[in-house]
DNA sequence: TTGTATGCGTTATCAG
DNA sequence: CTGATAACGCATACAA
């Protein structure tokens, strides 16, 4: 394997200035510069990023953590974080923790020991103090995670209460006023934050609060399908299901269909992120979409900042991204 | 930052000593091992795998070049991949090169530059002389790849043919002999594949191939939902619809049925994939089984074994994959 | 079993 | 502008 030495040698220059034609340093005589390059050709030269990482203590690497590759959320998000990685030059380790601590923890620990120059970590399970000691070690941004009353973390989310307000308000622009919800894992914090926004609606509506139209998922449709069933079982049933996401929306479709309820004519049912399958359900979901791929983006541009030091006090370590609600045929007014 | 040699120091031992700890050989004392581990936490010591890569000149990296994480069928295989590589203490790039050759060219540099171990190349589209110079310089699996005759790569496939037939067979015991083709991008190879067994099925049973009866697509529902259209404004429409993948058959469920047709006693639907989605459709999709997880992991595996030198004559260098039918409601007898 | 010295391929420092 | 030389943190021969 060819080094710089090797190309110092064939092109009768110093290591030195092959490292400075390397990393485009213009004090370099032109002349050498083409010696350089044709040496490096000769000899066949590829640079090893691995041995600059020792020395710069950088390695142009970044950890991305994610729940899950499987939920078609993530996907778009993760896509948003790699292309605007490559846009500077960095490269990404993709890790699913699962929503697994133990997984989280380990894949932190991998990270680090691989000198990444930074990690995004969406949903952070780690405590408060563990996060403080990976921030120690690294840049870090955290996405999709609880407020940090103190101010201490970079942090970009989606706006979870403006994105349930819109779609309760859109239900109760179509008369609703009877709205049961399936809610993400209750563990998530943005599964109470959506949990709260939907009760403070029905308070501001004057609404009551039904404890029994409040059922708790786990993100698949399967979960949805079986709870929309239930829902629709009760004495009194809603006329319209709000799912905490499109996957369990697409599952709750199913399941009233399977009872014999049309949708929107007999139940309206509204979702949440706009996954590319919302547009292919039947008929297809109205839904509040989110800004998955402008999330990633933003993640990497906040981490590259932080990288680049450029996190200093009047730097912003806290973004909220808006949602927006994407009408489609799975709404209709009340009967 | 503490490195071996602060432990070193501290544990009262000889670098070397820290040294064979750390790689578990058992030619240590209990009792250095001892104040090894003790010294370790004492001075916050955190390996430094860049410092080790640089010595032993493998970094425990590898990376996955995918055509498109947010195409439904590639998390999955990307999962079997992390999951398995994570067993073998491997970590992930993962990188998209949206079937641009370019970008595919730009990632295998950046790999390369890394010093991964080795590298996953999904549908690769280089030419073989620039596969084999990437051969020359890591370990390289191929999946979804075209045969090689000189039998130079590892590489691992599905059975398209065998997928086909699964589908075809299953159209035919439903009395079906007008069925028409949505195939995918004809610049990939498993396309071909594909086709040719769909007419090479069709020579078996005396049926004739109509060249109006194949229609070629992107991949996306978009394409699917307008391709199924055009074919069913055909003077004389097919009785069913074989699309090379889910998402364009979900698509061209969707096509058909706002031209009124119902699935499937009007016309029936088949897909490829077995994404999670085509569980959700309505109806549900019957649809081609391919073992993605499967192909991740074994992808690993012979990656694995290739970088462990495992890769001897007898070693195998090809692996292909069966799929089977997934029987659900989008197949009727033909009316 | 343990210690010492050397090198992995770069970058950085500092004379020249 | 260029060249020599010393790190970076670890692994490995080899000597003890």
């Amino acid at each position: 394997m060819a080094t710089i030495k090797d190309v110092a040698r064939v092109a009768g220059v110093s290591l030195g200035t092959v490292s400075n034609v390397l990393n485009g340093k213009n004090s370099v005589r032109p002349g050498n510069k083409r010696k350089v390059y044709d040496a490096m050709k000769e000899v066949g030269f590829h640079y090893n990023m691995t041995a600059s990482a020792l020395r710069t203590k950088t390695t142009k690497n970044i950890g991305l953590i994610i729940p899950s590759i499987t939920n078609p959320y993530y996907p778009e998000l993760a896509r948003g974080v790699e292309d605007a990685a490559r846009r500077e030059g960095l490269t990404v380790f993709l890790c699913n923790d699962d929503r697994d601590t133990e997984k989280e923890r380990a894949y932190i620990k991998a990270l680090l020991s691989k000198g990444v120059d930074g990690i995004i970590l969406l949903k952070p399970r780690l405590e408060h103090s563990e996060l403080l000691e990976v921030k120690e070690r690294t840049s870090l941004v955290l996405g999709d995670a609880s407020i940090d009353i103190r101010n201490e973390f970079h942090v970009v989310n989606a706006d979870d209460v403006q994105g349930v307000i819109c779609a309760m308000n859109f239900l109760g622009q179509n008369g609703h006023s009877q709205i049961a919800m399936i809610t993400g894992m209750m563990e998530s914090y943005s599964s109470q934050c959506r949990l709260d926004a939907y009760k403070r609606y029905l308070e501001s509506r004057k609404l009551c609060y039904r404890p029994e139209y409040v059922v708790s998922g786990n993100y698949s449709w399967k979960s949805g399908c079986r709870l929309a069933k239930q829902l629709m079982s009760l004495p009194d049933p809603p006329t319209a299901i709000f799912a905490a996401n499109d996957m369990m929306a697409i599952g709750a479709m199913k399941g009233v269909q399977t009872m014999g309820y049309r949708i929107p004519q007999d139940i309206s049912i509204i979702g949440y992120d706009d996954i590319e399958m919302s547009n292919l359900s039947n008929p297809a979901l109205t839904t509040v979409h989110q800004p998955k791929y402008n999330m990633g983006t933003e993640c990497l541009k906040m981490l590259h900042a932080c990288i680049n030091g450029k996190e200093s006090m009047d730097t912003t370590k806290r973004i909220t991204l808006e949602n927006h609600l994407i009408i489609r045929e799975s709404v209709g007014m009340v009967r």
